[in-house]
DNA sequence: CTCAATTTGTTCGTATGTATG
DNA sequence: GCATACATACGAACAAATTGA
């Protein structure tokens, strides 16, 4: 008696997952709208409430949708934490190597900075500059924790004035996927004079040298880079 | 008998899903590398069936498990699947302004093949600069769909001799939510040219000019960037 | 504050579809 | 064709979280 026309090829879960992304989008439905509950959404789709459920789940691993227990299913914020989560897991697992993650990932870091050098320094203003300055002057004397808080914003705030939420968004990402994967592999953090190679790029930024700005980046990635390098090889000996 | 001292913060799925991933890091698994059935995951991790398959749906989306029904479930590719398909639903959803997302594209995009401009030139070899030759030249003959294909190949191609995979990954992956977004917001492919745009493109490389390189590259996504900003700029017209 | 309603979280049992030998 | 092993799907029931009367 159940309208069994679909045909065999699909899985009824992925049917009901791109049914749920349909109403979104023809709904014009933005971040934080609420969705039909589940019990809606399997009378509409015509889906028992496991199938909806891992239809939802798959959805919400991809914060496409947002779940709140005893509240309601959500339009996800479309964040990159899928992205973030998936790099994390690979960095851990990668067989053999397992730093060559970790070295990708400065060589992208050092890109999205160093690329943009020109963009960056027209886009950046005095205020911004400022910023930037006491963030830097900041990892000399904070502890730890707050050192590494002050990192995380200072690449954020380097990037954000181009404008570009989604250069934003990666550059935020691969920060959050270095400094979970690296720990976790025994790697320290290099601290070797944060606060001098921070300052020597927003020197070069505000002298509006872009070939001083992309060499201060280059060196403040280097010493990073010689530590993944240097681990790197311990490793390879050890196999 | 069920250790039952999950305290109330955390969901059963989310520990499932953890304990999955643990399971497949502590035991050194490979992508394609089986994992325990459901029924097995259920009795190891006291969890029912439902939990374990909802915990499972969330790891498969992010590529990290991969199910093959009345087969089994394997360590999945570790793909940027997800980053795929997250960006592609945003693109789409992107209200008032569509385009928005597409421009951003483009300009990452562009820095993959600018900013790394003298490093793919030096890692460039004859065989590879002939292919790309190959490729560029194929874009004026062939069809609609194989045009399409060499596209995605030659861009592929370019930034493979830099060795980094997460670079490679990011290309196709970026490349494959501008074709998936663009067309179903209108947007025709450019195809100003394509011949004369990739040729220059292997042009420079092969005269080892980085600067010329870098001017290609901009050269050839100028059009594109023109064709995005028209788009917007009549959508915000309309707005 | 307590109670009730709503919604998601979790469990269990059963039946079906798919792939392998 | 058959048997086995596995994932897929359904439905009913109860637990837990949130909100508001």
């Amino acid at each position: 008696m159940v309208s069994n026309e679909r045909v065999g090829r699909s899985l009824l879960r992925q049917e009901v997952s791109e049914r749920i992304k349909r109403y979104i989008l023809d709904n014009r439905l933005r971040p934080g709208s609420p969705l039909p509950t589940e019990n809606e959404l399997c009378a509409a789709l015509g889906a028992s409430r496991s199938s909806v459920r891992e239809a939802i789940k798959t959805l919400d691993a991809l914060d496409i949708v947002e779940v709140r227990h005893g509240h309601g299913t959500y339009v996800g914020g479309l964040s990159l934490s899928a992205l973030v989560e998936g790099l994390t897991f690979r960095g851990l697992l990668s067989p053999n190597d397992d730093f060559a993650v970790l070295s990708e990932l400065v060589d992208v870091r050092e890109l999205f900075e160093r690329g943009n050098a020109a963009a960056i320094i027209s886009a950046l203003d005095g205020p911004h500059l400022d910023t930037l300055d006491d963030l830097a002057s900041s990892m000399g004397t904070a502890v730890d924790a707050d050192r590494v808080v002050a990192d995380r914003r200072f690449h954020a705030l380097l990037v954000n004035p181009l404008g570009n939420e989604l250069v934003s968004q990666l550059t935020d990402a691969f920060w959050d996927v270095f400094t979970a994967v690296a720990p976790r592999l025994g790697l320290t953090p290099s601290d070797q004079d944060p606060v001098r190679l921070h300052k020597a790029i927003v020197h070069a930024a505000r002298a509006g040298d872009s070939l001083a700005f992309a060499d201060a980046v280059v060196a403040h990635y280097a010493p990073i880079r010689t530590r993944v390098a240097a681990a790197r090889h311990a490793q390879s000996i050890r196999n």
